[in-house]
RNA sequence: GGACGGCUAGCUCAGUUGGUUAGAGCAUCUCGUUUACACCGAGAGGGUCAGGGGUUCGAGUCCCUUGCCGUCCA
């Protein structure tokens, strides 16, 4: 056993452990029929990421749940991997491009592929190495990336299965565009910004009756030459003439009718609505409704087309929007500008605003929208917590197509191929599914040449939302075999962030549902049974954590700085259930020191005698001496078996600050403050010594037992410095007792909580409070030669007599004995007695006087509300009788001490 | 506009089905290097629980309402 060091240095201990678990294949995930699995999937990070302080929180979670399984005897896997983040990826690689003044289309798409692989092989895995650092326990081997070959396999399998099954369609509808990027963008890479923008007012003259106009008020007057019609609500009595009537388009001039539809907003502006089907999408709603045609005055990148008419065509859209307004006012169409804030959509990668435009792409309709609200709605997926289930049902309820194709180039290409000369723009559904015309498959045509990919990829999210099954093997049956997917299928639980429940959880369910053992029951099929949802991170204003903003510590420089262990139990004891967290640096630094305590705790137990066979629990069962136990020893172990059961309950329900605070609260109060010190006199007590030692290492068993899932590095050390572990063994591998085994245990070997002891210690620790708390109002905390008297009871001496020299330590007085009466001393009244100091000669009286004036008056007012409430008839008749012998107890116990301390004062004189 | 969350000590947060005098950590102040730990110990100060109303013998906790902050959906 190695020498314990005077502080815990953790860079070295994390090395040499990390090193010798991977040595150990102690994170392998492994069938094994002989016991229950316990499995995770990693929410796989972006491909292109860098470890955040939320990767910090949601890993250190999952690590800590499957640590604690490991401890609770199930097998257990945790699936780590990343996910290849198409457009993220891709912007990086041509970044790094254009620095080269290369753009991707000058290499072709093969090319460019390589040149992302490249980066993927030098870059891609650097945040899986972080998570090393912060010492997760996945299991590598099992490692996975989303564009892997086999992964792939699954992702295309499942396009062309749901294409067959009737899932898939291809259709010309409204995206979100990119025009940087150009391409399609999901509903959660738009980030809505407020803005100020301006509103122009523009008057549209009525065919046949010039001079008279309808005002139309518009932040896009660049999208004018697209308008195909105004739109007025159908009960707007300003409009009620006019509808059905022709209006002059002021740009690219031409006769457009006025419709009447009820998506206009009558408040809005004058109440008429210019009409581009093409560029907004609830003017394309219109438009189909009442079937007018869609003019796209734009290119793909954002600049205006010949259809915008000569003086706009050529220019950048924001360029356009100035020119339009320049033309209008010469025509005189313009009536008025005005600045107006609205929200604008952006383009998260490129940070430009997005364009809504149409454009033909592949739409899935979800499967199993049923299953999957019944599956939460009956529980058998449980969300945690419980009120993000309503968010989830609610998206369900309302789902909407899913767009899954994507105009880039790095991810899944579409399998689908098109007949060589088919006009793409006029394929009918029936088309589709004509296999002359267009093929879907795995493996593509026979005869390729006769045929053109699909260019487009699938949406990322087309890939993750297999995640669950797709690593481990499927849809492959040699290699579900070998990954264990019957074993570790479904999963346990999910940890991830509630922002992703629409764009994830719900489509993985979905997935699962659909895909996974077809005709099983529900329960067989969903993808995991639990969902943890992790608040999110904030800085000290509670901004969200960001790269632009530069308010994110670098997690790195923090485990540097406390340790991975400190850095763990500090973010864990912020992170309450389901609320967003404010991050302190200094929480984290608490989680170092409290590492150090625990350090310097098993130092004192090894400075403290030699040590015994602590191989076990069994065999530390054995050294303890039952008959030796004191009050101390029954309240340390009470609370031992009490903090073992909350941390029981804080996993089963989720409750992980909660179980960091039970057991720091029990560790550095219950133990180091308390039992350790009433320890050092009884060690100094030759027959009293090794029971207590032992007691000292039962306990600190447990505790590194219950804090090794938290903090796994620091544990295992002093796992194996205390002696607890074999060489070549680890902590992991031992069977974490419960409060009921536990207790059953010390019974076996003739434990038995005395539960008076245990009372007499919350006095007795009393006593020595307010004893301390009596030397320093009188200036004498530090003075170790004070002489204490007691007037007490015979059964309060002797509980006092019994600790004599533990309370001489812990009050650091010198002497402690018991009087009949004592005048004019400073005193305390306490639940064992009245303590007095004896320096009667040297107190002044009157500071005393006022002291314990002062705590008469609070003790009256105490008195007086518990004697209102006693006299209450209805209190007295209603309340239970347990609450109203509480009051008539307490009521007893202040009148005493009341009485008590008006004979203190009187004494004074 | 709808839904959800939050508002408790200077700061960040606990506070289980309503039941003694509302707690913790950090910060502040005082004292202290006594055989683990100054990454420490002892002590102290600090709160009309966002405002208002209601139910109840009793409300930080339940109900209604107002305000402010935040998130999501439209």
């Amino acid at each position: 056993m190695a020498e314990i060091s005077k502080s815990y240095e953790p860079r070295d201990v994390e090395k040499k452990w990390y090193a010798a678990w991977q040595q150990g294949e102690c994170f392998a995930g492994r069938v094994d029929p002989a016991r229950k699995p316990y499995s995770i999937v990693i929410p796989p990070p972006n491909v292109t990421g860098v470890l955040t302080m939320g990767h910090v929180l949601n890993n250190s979670l999952q690590d800590i749940l499957i640590r604690r399984a490991r401890l609770e005897g199930f097998s257990a896997l945790w699936v780590p991997g990343t996910d290849h983040a198409g457009i993220a990826t891709q912007t990086v690689v041509e970044r790094q491009l254009r620095k080269e003044k290369i753009h991707r289309r000058d290499l072709g798409r093969e090319k460019f592929l390589e040149k992302v692989w490249d980066w993927r092989h030098e870059k891609g895995n650097i945040i899986l190495e972080q998570l090393r650092r912060l010492g997760a326990s996945c299991d590598w081997s099992r490692t996975q990336f989303t564009m892997d070959e086999h992964y792939s396999k699954a992702v295309l399998t499942v396009f062309t299965e749901l294409f067959k099954r009737g899932y898939i369609y291809r259709g010309k509808r409204m995206v979100n565009w990119c025009p940087v990027s150009l391409t399609a963008l999901s509903d959660e890479e738009v980030i809505m910004k407020p803005s100020s923008s301006t509103l122009y007012h523009v008057r549209y003259e009525l065919v046949d009756q010039p001079g008279r106009f309808i005002e139309v008020k518009t932040t896009r007057p660049e999208t004018i030459p697209g308008d195909v019609a105004l739109a007025v609500h159908p009960d707007d009595p300003r409009y009620a003439d006019v509808i059905g009537k022709k209006v002059w388009r002021p740009l690219n001039r031409a006769q457009i009718p006025i419709v009447a539809d009820k998506a206009v907003d009558k408040e809005f502006g004058s109440g008429a609505l210019k009409i581009t089907p093409a560029h907004d999408k609830v003017d394309f709603e219109v438009g189909q409704r009442h079937k007018l045609p869609a003019i796209d005055v734009l290119h793909a990148d954002g600049t205006l087309n010949e259809l915008a008419g000569p003086e706009l065509a050529g220019l950048d859209r924001f360029a356009g929007r100035k020119k339009s307004a320049e033309l209008l006012k010469a025509s005189g169409a313009l009536l008025g500008e005005e600045t107006y804030a609205n929200n604008v959509g952006y383009s998260e990668r490129a940070d430009v605003p997005i364009e809504p435009r149409l454009t033909w792409q592949w739409w899935l309709r979800y499967p199993k929208i049923e299953e999957a609200k019944a599956a939460v709605r009956d529980g058998h997926i449980k969300f945690h917590p419980e009120r993000w289930s309503k968010v989830y049902l609610h998206w369900l309820e309302n789902i909407q197509d899913w767009c899954i194709s994507r105009q880039l180039w790095w991810g899944h290409r579409i399998p689908v191929w098109y007949r060589k000369g088919i006009d793409r723009e006029k394929l009918t559904e029936a088309d589709l599914n004509d296999p002359t015309k267009v093929h879907v498959s795995l493996e593509g045509p026979a005869d390729k040449d006769n045929w053109e990919q699909e260019e487009d990829v699938l949406d990322t999210w087309a890939s993750s939302w297999l995640w669950p099954f797709a690593t481990m093997g499927w849809p492959e049956a040699d290699k579900q075999q070998a990954a264990g997917i019957d074993y570790f299928y479904p999963t346990s639980t999910l940890v991830t962030g509630p922002d992703i429940i629409f764009f994830w959880v719900a489509r993985m369910i979905m997935a699962g549902l659909e895909f996974m053992r077809p005709g099983a029951p529900l329960e067989q099929r969903i993808p995991f049974n639990n969902v943890y949802f992790t608040g999110i991170i904030r800085d000290q204003q509670g901004r969200k954590m960001s790269k632009s903003l530069g308010n994110s510590p670098d997690p790195l420089d923090l485990i540097d700085k406390y340790g991975a262990d400190g850095l763990r139990f500090g973010i864990i004891s912020i992170a309450p259930q389901g609320q967003d967290i404010r991050f302190q640096e200094d929480r984290i630094e608490s989680g170092k020191n409290f590492c150090n305590k625990l350090w310097n705790a098993c130092r004192f137990r090894q400075m403290s005698g030699p040590s015994g066979d602590n191989s076990s629990l069994a065999a530390i069962l054995a050294r303890l001496v039952p008959a030796q136990f004191d009050a101390d020893d029954h309240a340390i172990l009470g609370r031992l078996l009490a903090t073992t059961g909350e941390v029981e309950r804080c996993f089963r329900e989720f409750e992980f600050s909660a179980a960091v605070q039970a057991l720091y609260g029990f560790f550095w109060n219950d133990f180091c403050d308390w039992y350790v010190e009433v320890s050092k006199a009884k060690l100094q007590n030759e027959s009293t010594k090794l029971n207590c030692l032992a007691l000292q290492d039962l306990i600190l068993r447990q505790t590194v037992l219950l804090l090794h899932p938290f903090t796994p590095f620091i544990t295992e050390e002093l796992w194996h410095n205390l002696g607890y572990g074999a060489d070549g063994s680890y902590i992991q591998n031992t069977r974490l007792e419960t409060a009921a085994e536990l207790t059953a245990q010390l019974a076996q070997a003739g434990v038995m909580l005395d539960q008076a002891a245990i009372d007499s210690v919350e006095r007795l620790k009393a006593v020595v409070a307010q004893t301390r708390a009596l030397k320093a109002e009188h200036n004498l905390a530090s003075r170790r030669d004070v002489k204490l008297f007691a007037t007490a009871s015979d059964a309060d001496w002797a509980i006092l007599s019994a600790n004599l020299a533990k309370i001489l330590r812990l009050c650091a007085a010198a002497e402690f004995t018991r009087r009949d009466s004592v005048e004019g001393a400073p005193a305390a009244v306490t639940p064992l007695g009245t303590i007095y100091l004896d320096l009667a000669s040297t107190v002044d009286a009157g500071a005393e006087k006022i002291r314990l004036t002062k705590e008469l008056e609070k003790l009256a007012q105490h008195i007086a509300g518990t004697e209102a409430r006693l006299s209450n008839p209805t209190f007295v008749g209603k309340a239970p009788p347990a609450v109203i012998e509480g009051a008539k107890k307490q009521l007893a116990e202040l009148q005493a001490k009341r009485t008590e301390l008006s004979r203190l004062l009187a004494a004074l004189g």
